[in-house]
DNA sequence: AAAGCACCCAACCGCCTTTAT
DNA sequence: CATAAAGGCGGTTGGGTGCTT
């Protein structure tokens, strides 16, 4: 059983907006505001459209400030690092791209951007990469997106594009270098046995690109975010279930520099200059593949809401694993990405974009 | 010139969450 | 507390348009 229509379908326009709708509602909506009803509001504004259109028409294109099209560079960078880290949460993305809609950049990213960064690249590295998930050519060289043994294409994605832009900022990196890879994380190695056993990619090289980036200190969680007080601190902390004694926790700010006063002492993170010098933009990759919680065991739920490893049906016994919180709606509202944390990856971009042909 | 194809994007659909009763 | 209604969201569709053959 289904839940009751929200309107009767037989008696509602559906298709595009006249301008005379366009300007029926604008008016009633600028006079009388919402009204907080959208179900309601047809019959007041006059129009044979279902609430929900309407609150669509007004969300994505009548309301004040919208912009349409033109994306710049700097929002391609959001872009893509948002959807690298939380994938498909399009609403989130959007709060951080003022006059931007939701759907605007789900189609901006499903149209073009996703083209220009996965789908153009001459002679690929990921070319393997292809066999073990995600886009595929078929005969006639035409992509075949729905091939995914074992991740969803958004994870695959997500995946592909981390690994891509990590080789490309450096080619001699941990990546390319099979003698820096650390001992496997148990997840990891799960995961890549879990993707083997699909017989998909017997040889390693596949997987060695799929590799995560070196451990970080045992035990250590970092957080990403903007000029970290003591207040905002706790309140980060508090999102992540931290308790605000626990200084095994850093923030890092938007100068890429942990606050000192939470750096942690005792097992702090490793403060190279290399590693102060990272750009925000890899670290948060780092975070999202491999560290944000390194002794974090999840619950069934928190685990079910990672889809990549759902879909692999890794089990969470004697595996580590990092908190999915931080995405959530409620810390979005909280304005936890209301930040320039990781949203300044200009140079890779830039450099990812020359090495991709773009 | 026209048919076929690819691309773009506005809008719809259905599911999940939140709110009201 | 349970249920229904509304809000919100992401995935998908289909028509319009421009390009290629």
């Amino acid at each position: 059983m289904g839940r009751a229509p929200c309107c009767d379908k037989a008696n509602v326009k559906k298709g595009p907006w006249s301008p005379e709708e366009d300007a029926k509602l604008k008016a009633y909506i600028d006079q009388h505001g919402t009204g907080g009803n959208w179900i309601a509001l047809p019959q007041k504004v006059g129009l044979k459209r279902c609430g929900k259109s309407c609150r669509l028409r007004w969300l994505n294109y009548l309301r004040p400030n919208i912009k349409h099209g033109g994306f710049s560079e700097e929002e391609d960078n959001i872009i893509c690092s948002l959807y690298i880290s939380i994938g498909s949460r399009w609403s989130i993305i959007a709060a951080q791209l003022p006059g931007r809609t939701d759907n605007d950049i789900k189609n901006y990213w499903n149209t073009r951007l996703k083209k220009k960064l996965l789908g153009r690249r001459k002679q690929s590295n990921m070319n393997n990469m292809s066999s073990m998930g995600g886009e595929t050519k078929d005969a006639n060289g035409q992509e075949d997106d729905s091939y995914s043994p074992g991740l969803s294409s958004s994870a695959f994605e997500r995946l592909q594009l981390h690994m891509q832009l990590q080789s490309l900022q450096n080619p001699l990196s941990f990546y390319n270098n099979p003698a820096l890879w650390p001992k496997l994380h148990p997840l990891q190695e799960k995961m890549i046995q879990n993707l083997q056993s699909l017989n998909e990619f017997p040889n390693t090289p596949l997987m060695e690109h799929a590799l995560p980036s070196p451990q970080p200190v045992q035990g250590q969680k970092v957080g990403f975010y903007e000029s970290p007080t003591a207040a905002k601190v706790n309140e980060l902390k508090s999102l992540h279930g931290i308790s605000s004694s626990d200084n095994s926790v850093a923030f890092i700010n938007e100068n890429n520099s942990m606050d000192s006063t939470h750096v942690p002492k005792a097992k702090g993170i490793e403060q190279s200059n290399a590693g102060i010098q990272a750009s925000v933009f890899q670290a948060e990759i780092d975070n999202f593949l491999n560290t944000k919680t390194v002794d974090f065991v999840p619950q069934e739920d928190q685990m079910a809401e990672f889809d990549c490893f759902k879909e692999m049906n890794v089990s969470k016994d004697g595996v580590l694993w990092w908190s999915t919180n931080d995405f959530d709606a409620r810390s979005a509202s909280l304005n936890a990405w209301e930040s320039t944390s990781v949203l300044r990856p200009q140079q890779i971009f830039q450099e990812y974009e020359l090495g991709y042909n773009l």
